[in-house]
RNA sequence: GGGGGUUUAGCUCAGCUGGUUCAGAGCAUCUGCCUUACAAGCAGAGGGUCGGCGGUUCGAACCCGUCAACCCCCACCA
């Protein structure tokens, strides 16, 4: 049968998938062994697989992998999360191509669409997932909106409430006065443009003729002002403190307070105060107990307050109140500025802030022991440098606003029955709210008197308790799978999303299963593409990952996306990389077809097979040794470089061509077996990172019995090597490069036997002579006690070693070559011996340090020696 | 504006608490090879005053100061 000179990664990837599925190798189930869990981090369910998810479930596979076949009982959960800002606009985008307005909606029709809208999208990120090879456990797929799901969110919701955590609070919110909407942050785009800032003076009560001079962007907001407002520490304005002012046209007399939040520098150093309308001037209004008053209606235009602007459009006002404030002498000059103005992204109205209620988390103390154990080590940030932005975070956290004024999600599950801020009761149901409305107040009342909060939760309030929930930890407590799965082990993610998500599963974590949620987190970088910009949706210059997957074949660009990719750095990736991902699995298949085209005999395994396998053994163990401690320390990019080096260098490089035998020619059954027992160890190796290749080869390489999977396979156990063994194997390596440069050097062919005669130094080490003779086409290796007349030569480890050439030899060039090594040994022994007569460092180094530098010192008067004798004999 | 981070070869990165290797790897580059597993390959080679400046030290890529560039997060300024 002939095996085709290239891997083709299409079919084997179809084939092995299918297997692992119908085996039933990706489902996990509480049992004796050690669990091993992660908990994907769910991407938006109506989400395309874009390059970032590659990188970052990558990485989760890889854990889950090499997990697996340490013996540990591999959970990988995977699901999605109903993500309620980005799938909501893309529903109602969806209807308005089909001519649709949301507004024209009732909730109960815009969620139908939705849901259709899910079940038709939702999903096809998680086939995607499937071609790069994930090892999800699908049994297990979970959804933040899923009934027993949701029900946590809400549970949570009215326990945090009735602990007293959650609370009603005053929040400015953006206000779309064209929708009659208010919009998330997520919806505000901001932009600079060109404004003008007006300067107005008020007078001060009980004066003659005493001014003070604001400045503002916005003087239609005079009508709404309340109080004016100085840095304490102005000097310009201390005297006023504690007077009043009037309010230009409108008459009001307003206090003149004094606040550290007004920087002197801006403007005048004044600062007029519209509670209404700006967040800091309703904290001013708070802290100061001023008055509030709203001046705008929903749609933008001035209320009763705007006394004869009422009726008028915002902007229309700002024009009329300029000219108004300048004929009646106000107005003391205009000064243009750019500043950063809202608008919706939906209708691009600009945005009004706009005072309204919404719901918080209080943080403070939910925040305490989430800081502490990330502090303390329990659990452990990758890399490291990430718990300084962390701590930072947590020490200040601030309220969390959890309620959105949107439709999909999870809706707050808060009554009202009546018109007093206070008038509301929190539970699961109308009819439980309805009971506990009789408790507080007396009353029977019926559905119709009361009303559910319309805002639904953050997304983030579900996905908080990811960890949890998809093992119902809340809605059935300590059931036998929360109590084996959860802690969960590690966690992979995105840095951006450390605050949003991170921090608040550690919160959810010890609030609610008193435990950390997992034991290390891994951060991903940021995937980027070649001019440095991060790879999204929106700015379309994502390659599709599955086209990659298509032209590499799932291996390589598993491959290409880890190889130069540590925790926490950003990956600027290029395909590329892909290739030579792919390249790595076309080497080993070609491996595989040169150790599977050999025929073995019965025969003496050849001394150079003999040290070879002794040779690899150790060099395997020590890889081994490396790479499980790289992945200890979650270095992963490391690890699959250190393996990448020693299948490509050291087994094909180096080991296959000293066991090869000649054309035509039977290997030994000693050898063979040998080498196909490293094979298999070396696809082990790789199989966390290529699992479709190394799967297929481990099939390919010998009868397996039915379940013989490397999937399943047992890690390779780690034992001691050595590692004189490799020091005696690096010289020999140095020898045969040492014959393979004068070849080239000498344009004399592979092909073309060479003799080599050695001049032992007192410490040769013979044990690799017969990898040497057979790597560097050698016909005699003699040991001699006198140099060779009439030959090229180069030194390793003191000996010199002789390839006479006759009549070729370029007696000037050898020369010349000699002659530059002796001078740059010299230079190298005349800074040795500076440090050695500076007698500051002879005292003050550690001694180790010295003697290292006396070696130094030594080796280069040896060497000196050899090569100038060496040049003599040129001359 | 606040906070965090990064800066080592053309590119992506190692370099552990300052001292074995005149600074390491992979890729890319260059040179020579279609050598009977692989040209998606083989064998070799070149390439860095470790962002700038100053300091501490016998000794600095590593410690301190300062400047600069870039990145991320948060808040958005009347």
């Amino acid at each position: 049968m002939e095996i085709p000179k290239t891997y083709e990664p299409g079919s084997a990837e179809a084939r092995w998938y299918k297997h692992w599925m119908e085996k039933g190798y990706f489902h996990s189930t509480p049992d004796e062994r050690e669990a091993y869990t992660v908990v994907i981090p769910p991407p938006n369910v109506t989400g395309v697989l874009h390059m970032g998810h590659m990188l970052n479930n990558t990485i989760q596979d890889v854990l889950v992998r090499r997990a697996r076949m340490l013996g540990k009982n591999a959970c990988w959960v995977p699901g999605t999360d109903h993500a309620s800002i980005a799938t909501e606009a893309k529903v109602v985008q969806k209807l308005r191509a089909e001519g649709i307005k949301k507004s024209d909606l009732t909730r109960e029709e815009f969620l139908r669409h939705a849901f259709e809208w899910k079940d038709k999208h939702g999903g096809i990120i998680l086939e995607q997932l499937k071609k790069l090879g994930a090892s999800c456990d699908w049994e297990r797929t979970h959804f933040t909106m899923d009934k027993e799901y949701s029900e946590s969110v809400i549970d949570v919701f009215i326990d945090l409430f009735e602990k007293g955590k959650i609370y009603r609070g005053v929040r400015m919110v953006n206000w779309d006065p064209e929708a009659l909407t208010a919009v998330s942050d997520e919806e505000v785009l901001y932009k600079e443009v060109n404004s003008r800032l007006f300067y107005v003076r008020y007078k001060i009560l009980g004066t003659d003729d005493e001014w003070i001079t604001i400045a503002t962007t916005r003087p239609e907001t005079i009508l709404g002002d309340t109080a004016i407002c100085v840095n304490p520490d102005d000097e310009r304005y201390k005297h006023l403190v504690g007077k009043k002012a009037i309010v230009p046209l409108v008459g009001r007399e307003i206090p003149v307070i004094a606040d550290d939040y007004v920087d002197k520098e801006f403007g005048t150093g004044c600062l007029k105060v519209t509670p209404a309308h700006d967040i800091n001037d309703y904290e001013l209004g708070r802290k100061h107990n001023l008055e509030t008053f709203d001046i705008f209606n929903d749609n933008g235009t001035l209320n009763q307050h705007g006394m004869h602007y009422e009726g008028k459009d915002r902007f229309e006002v700002r024009k009329s109140i300029e000219k108004e404030l300048d004929e009646k002498g106000y107005l003391v000059k205009t000064e243009d500025i750019i500043n950063k103005v809202g608008y919706s992204e939906r209708t691009t109205a600009v945005i009004e802030p706009k005072l309204s209620l919404q719901w918080f988390v209080s943080m403070k103390e939910l925040a305490q022991p989430a800081l502490e154990n990330v502090m303390n080590g329990n659990i452990q940030f990758h890399p490291e440098k990430f718990k300084n932005t962390y701590r930072h975070w947590m020490e200040n956290v601030k309220d969390w606003c959890i309620s959105r004024q949107l439709w999909w999600g999870h809706r707050i599950p808060a009554w009202y029955y009546g018109s007093r801020s206070e008038d509301f009761v929190v539970a699961k149901t109308a009819a439980t709210a309805l009971e506990l409305i009789t408790e507080k107040t007396g009353k029977q009342l019926t559905e119709k008197d009361i009303r559910q909060d319309e805002d639904v939760l953050d997304t983030w309030f579900s996905s908080w308790l990811w960890p949890i929930s998809v093992f119902n930890g809340l809605t059935q407590p300590n059931n036998d799978e929360i109590k084996y799965y959860y802690p969960t082990n590690d966690l992979v993610t995105a840095p951006e999303i450390m605050f949003f998500w991170v921090a608040r599963m550690i919160i959810a974590g010890y609030e609610y299963l008193g435990d950390l949620p997992f034991k290390n987190v891994y951060y991903t970088g940021i995937v980027r593409d070649k001019l440095g910009r991060k790879m999204s949706k929106s700015l379309g210059n994502s390659p599709d990952p599955l086209d990659l997957i298509e032209k590499f074949g799932a291996d390589g660009v598993r491959m290409g996306i880890l190889i130069s990719s540590p925790a926490g750095n950003d990956l600027p990736f290029d395909s590329s990389q892909c290739e030579q991902g792919r390249n790595f699995s076309n080497k080993i298949w070609n491996a595989f077809r040169l150790v599977t085209a050999w025929e073995s005999r019965e025969f003496d395994q050849p001394k150079s097979s003999e040290v070879a396998i002794k040779w690899f053994e150790n060099r395997f163990q020590a890889a081994l040794l490396e790479i499980n401690d790289l992945f200890d320390k979650f270095r992963i990019s490391e690890a699959l470089m250190v393996i990448y080096k020693l299948i490509w260098d050291d087994f094909c490089s180096w080991y296959l061509e000293m066991i090869k035998p000649g054309y035509e020619q039977p290997i030994d059954n000693a050898t063979l077996s040998a080498t196909i027992n490293f094979f298999e160890n070396l696809l082990k190796l790789v199989h966390p990172f290529m699992p479709f290749v190394s799967e297929e080869l481990w099939h390919l390489l010998r009868e397996r019995k039915e379940g013989d999977d490397i999937i399943i396979s047992q890690w390779p156990t780690s034992s001691s090597f050595d590692k004189s063994v490799l020091d005696k194997f690096e010289v020999a390596e140095e020898i045969i490069t040492g014959i393979r440069n004068l070849r080239k050097q000498h344009n004399i062919a592979n092909k073309v036997k060479l003799e080599m005669f050695v001049k032992k130094s007192d410490n040769y080490d013979a044990s690799f002579d017969a990898v040497v003779v057979k790597m560097g086409q050698l016909s005699k290796l003699e040991f001699v006690h006198e140099k060779v007349p009439q030959s090229n030569s180069f030194i390793v480890k003191g000996s010199e070693f002789y390839i006479p050439f006759g009549e070729q030899i370029d007696i000037e060039g050898e020369r010349q070559k000699v002659q530059e090594e002796l001078e740059y040994t010299k230079g190298f022994l005349k800074a040795v011996q500076g440090k050695l007569k500076n007698e500051k460092f002879v005292s003050g180094a550690p001694e180790q340090v010295v003697a290292n530098e006396r070696k130094k010192e030594a080796d280069a008067l040896e060497k000196i020696q050899l090569l100038e004798a060496r040049l003599k004999d040129l001359l």
